[in-house]
RNA sequence: GGGCGAUUAGCUCAGUUGGUUAGAGCGCUACGUUGACAUCGUAGAGGUCAGAGAUUCGAGUUCUCUAUCGCCCACCA
């Protein structure tokens, strides 16, 4: 047998499973497999990014799910794909240009595009191949494209559905402008962002009389397109001035003073500029008053040709400093003071968004809702967290239309063609040759492209090969569960389920669970300009994948936010090292042990007895949390079995069983053996490298049928590990009283490898539980003999400890120091007799006895009988100190 | 402005239908290494569960208020 190393090193052992697992093809999933299906598609990261630990987290999270179930034996699909990401993508390619010094506009549309493409192939989708790092079990043949022939084909055919039912519609109005990307942004790719600016008191002069109205305007610049002044209608100052005309400095326009409620009389100086093209509100009080409208920006927001001469094509925030400084010299500026607002920011590009009046595809929303609304309410779709629903609900409720049409270059382009001889538009899956109404043949289809999440939201349709009504759409949707990110519950999964129902009048999945956000130490999120992340890849090959995933979701509860520094990696990595040494441990001591025979459980002890107990227990509860999403559970239960019930106890007490030709060691193999199974079987799903390495080391236990590899054995089910329940209760007596010697050494200040007599004060009961087991005891607790002795005979100079039913003295002599040693026995005694105090109140109450249920009130009176007993012990042996 | 959440050990956090003496990991202290593991073992110290009130036989857990801190949504120049 190959002796191998203390530490576990991952790096030799990855590689090799990951390929052994892809040639034996478990990660597939078969159409027709005859097995009930189990679902989940991944949120398809952009084809831009790269592993970050956000990814890890989720990944790793539908990993350990997606592996659990193939081993409760579902036939498992694990879609993987990305998406093609219009404005991330764009960028990336743009900034490509750049450096060859190239733009976008230079190269043209179709070359463009062709660069996309070519970017995609040679740099996109590298996120793909870390995945597998992370040891993600997806079924990579299956890989999908939000771009690919059939899934764009998926974009086309819902819009063309949409657009005949009368859902999508052309509307002209302020959208979210990217001046940067030159492109609008839906609602949902906006941040409102808390900016210290100023606000500034401008004069305007009053045509026809002397005299000025003065306003408040934190944007200056946008007054070359204010086409009136607002006030409140009761503001009682500027009653006499509604009606009346000012003239906007420089571009020597005349504009109304209207009045109108949105005006807040107590805000700058209760008078408002209107700038109808440049602001949502502005434009909502135009409607109002019928003002005109006046874009004073290009596309890029400069300056257009509405400013004088001197100014047109400067930027927007130079072109406020220039203005502003012609205000003062024209002594119209009034004042300046500082002035905290929110402003909005473009998601992408993170510049300021600028309100812009523009002519945009929009889906409505609200005739969609419905269904997906009704989904959450009566559960046919659960959000774990359940705290999302109200936020769900509120969004879902005040939906708005979505502006769908972006104006870049990669994407869906927009399946709308106009024709040259009639005002109508037509659409189609396929291009269409003439026009709809008039059968004109001059068609132009439109420039834009669709919003990138228009093809995401078909991510549970498109890639099984909707709209045709395949095997894998049968088979695979609706899926199981969705765990993403609650960043975009509204971009992404409201949509999905919207989609669906309109499709195919059902929801597209089950359960959504929304995992944690990772910050760093400070409890900021993760970001490039930051550089607080913490890479995967490096946690992955420093620590190993098991140490990263376990690691990653230890830490990380359900919906929360986990604070994370790379130092938690080390406590995955030590772990897994335990794990592996546990194995190393056995494989030394039972390596020469051919064949294991199975036990029977007649003839097993009571450590035996208590340790299988201990795997049945978590089976359950592993089961238990996962059923529930509670992963951090679930791996807290593993953790706390594998190194506190198997290692410290488990091994510890089979250990004088081993190593020598003792005749129960074929017994006791078998029982390590199967348990040791059992438990890489519970942690395959979470740390499944090192588990298959070590797997393929253990011999073979009767109890558990070999597969040819651990990713598809059985995940052991509680009901099938045999129950101990009471004499898993009595070995924990056992243990009570190898925990209480220890803890006397301790405190006395006594070497471990100082023997010990030990003396029992107990009951026949207890003594017939406890003495059989004095070995173990002897053992761990390194004491010579075990002797029951009779209360009031104990021996004098002696430690003593209590537990239920039993008192242990521990003859120390001249080692004892009387008086720390009382110190130590009227503490206890005191916080004891705190306990029995309370315990005697609760037990005489009168409302107690009359309404607790009996199984409270008994338990409770079992537990006073107890302390009453230990109280004793402390108070005897006080006694026999003084 | 509205909604949601958090506040538990030095630190980071569990605590899932209210019921034994509130837990874990890290950190800290003491002791312990000649064959599983020092990336280890054994034990220890450390908490009036943010504050006030209410419901209840019983509250970390339910309700109300207060304080502090987060997050989301929202058109206030």
């Amino acid at each position: 047998m190959e002796e191998k190393e203390s530490l576990y090193e991952h790096s030799r052992y990855e590689q090799k499973w990951w390929d052994f697992w892809t040639k034996g093809g478990w990660f597939k999933a078969k159409t027709n497999s005859g097995k009930k299906n189990y679902t989940i598609l991944i949120p398809p990261p952009n084809v831009t990014d790269r592993l970050h630990m956000g990814h890890g987290l989720n990944n790793t999270i539908q990993d350990i799910l997606i592996r659990w179930k193939r081993m409760q034996g579902y036939n498992c699909l694990w879609l993987p794909g990305t998406d093609h990401a219009g404005i991330a993508t764009q960028m990336m390619v743009e900034k490509a240009l750049a450096k060859e010094g190239l733009s976008r506009k230079e190269l043209g549309r179709t070359k463009f595009f062709q660069r996309c493409v070519e970017w995609k192939e040679k740099n996109g989708g590298i996120i793909i191949n870390q995945l597998k790092k992370l040891g993600a079990s997806c079924d990579w043949d299956r890989e999908a494209y939000t771009m690919d022939e059939h899934l764009s084909r998926a974009v086309r055919r819902i819009f063309v559905n949409l657009f005949n039912d009368g859902l999508i519609y052309r509307g002209e109005r302020l959208v979210n402008w990217d001046p940067a990307l030159e492109t609008a942004i839906s609602d949902d790719e906006v941040n409102m962002e808390e900016v210290k600016g100023k606000l500034w008191h401008i004069r305007y002069p009053l045509k026809d009389e002397e005299g000025h109205i003065v306003i408040a305007t934190t944007r200056p610049e946008t007054m070359l397109g204010d086409t009136a002044v607002a006030v409140n209608p009761d503001d009682e100052r500027y009653q006499q001035l509604i009606g009346k005309q000012v003239v906007i400095p420089f571009v020597n326009r005349v504009v109304p003073i209207v009045a109108d409620h949105h005006v807040k009389p107590e805000f700058g100086t209760g008078c408002v500029k209107i700038t109808p093209a440049h602001d949502p509100n502005d434009f909502e009080i135009a409607k109002r008053h019928q003002l005109p409208l006046i874009n004073i920006f290009d596309e890029k927001a400069c300056l257009n040709d509405v400013s004088p001469q001197e100014w047109r094509g400067l930027d927007r925030f130079v072109a406020r400093k220039k203005i502003l400084a012609a205000l003062e010299e024209k002594s119209l500026l009034e004042k300046e003071e500082p002035y905290r607002y929110i402003m909005p920011f473009s998601d992408r590009s993170k510049v300021a968004i600028e309100p812009r009046l523009s002519k945009q595809w929009y889906v409505r929303m609200k005739e969609l809702a419905g269904p997906a609304i009704d989904d959450v309410r009566n559960g046919t779709i659960r959000l774990f967290p359940k705290l999302w629903d109200k936020t769900y609900f509120h969004w879902m409720e005040h939906i708005q239309d979505w502006c769908i049409s972006r104006q870049l270059w990669w994407g869906h382009r927009i399946p709308i063609w106009y024709c040259a001889d009639c005002e109508d538009v037509t659409t189609g899956v396929d291009d269409p040759k003439t026009c709809r109404s008039c059968g004109g043949s001059k068609l132009k289809q439109d420039e834009d492209v669709l919003d990138t999440w228009f093809s995401s939201w078909l991510w549970p349709l498109s890639p099984f090969g909707w709209p045709e009504e395949t095997e894998e759409l049968r088979t695979f949707f609706p899926s199981n569960v969705l765990v993403t990110g609650a960043e975009i519950i509204f971009l992404w999964v409201a949509r999905m389920i919207m989609v669906s129902h309109y499709t195919r009048q059902q929801a597209p999945f089950k359960d959504v669970y929304f995992n944690s956000i990772i910050c760093d130490k400070n409890g900021r999120k993760f970001s490039k300009t930051l550089g607080n992340g913490i890479d995967p890849l490096e946690t992955i090959s420093e620590y190993g994948a098991d140490a990263t995933r376990f690691t990653c979701v230890v830490l990380a509860p359900l919906g929360g936010r986990v604070r994370m520094e790379s130092s938690d990696f080390a406590n995955g990595y030590r772990f897994v090292n335990k794990l592996w040494n546990a194995s190393r441990f056995l494989n030394q001591n039972l390596g020469s042990i051919r064949k294991i025979n199975d036990f029977r459980e007649e003839d097993l002890d009571l450590p035996s007895r208590w340790l299988i107990h201990q795997l049945r227990e978590t089976s359950f509860k592993i089961n238990h949390c996962l059923e529930h999403y509670w992963l951090h559970e679930a791996s807290a239960a593993l953790y706390q079995f594998i190194w506190h019930a198997f290692c410290d106890w488990g091994l510890e007490t089979a250990k004088p069983s081993l190593g020598k030709e003792k005749a129960d060691i074929h017994l006791i193999a078998s029982v390590l053996i199967y348990v040791f199974e059992g438990l890489l079987r519970l942690a395959a799903p979470f740390i499944p490298f090192v588990s298959e390495e070590i797997w393929h080391s253990l011999p073979a236990h009767p109890r558990w049928e070999r597969p040819t590899s651990l990713v598809i054995a059985k995940f052991p089910q509680a009901e099938e590990i045999p129950q101990f329940s009471e004499d898993s209760e009595k070995w924990e007596q056992v243990k009570a009283v190898v925990t209480g010697v220890r803890s006397l050494r301790t405190q006395a200040a006594i070497s471990p490898k100082e023997e010990l007599d030990a003396f029992l004060t107990c009951d026949d009961e207890v003594w017939a539980l406890i003495h059989p087991c004095r070995h173990w005891i002897k053992q761990l607790a390194n004491v010579k003999d075990l002797q029951k002795t009779a209360t009031g005979k104990t021996p004098h100079q002696s430690l003593v400890t209590t537990g239920k039913g039993w008192s242990l003295h521990v003859p120390v002599g001249t080692l004892l120091d009387v008086e720390k040693e009382k110190q130590r026995l009227e503490r206890e005694l005191k916080r004891i007799g705190n306990i029995v105090k309370g315990l005697e109140q609760k037990i005489t109450d009168k409302n107690f006895l009359a309404r607790a249920p009996q199984d409270v009130i008994e338990s409770s009176q079992g537990q006073l009988e107890n302390m009453r007993a230990q109280a004793h012990t402390l108070l005897e042996n006080i006694k026999t100190l003084s």
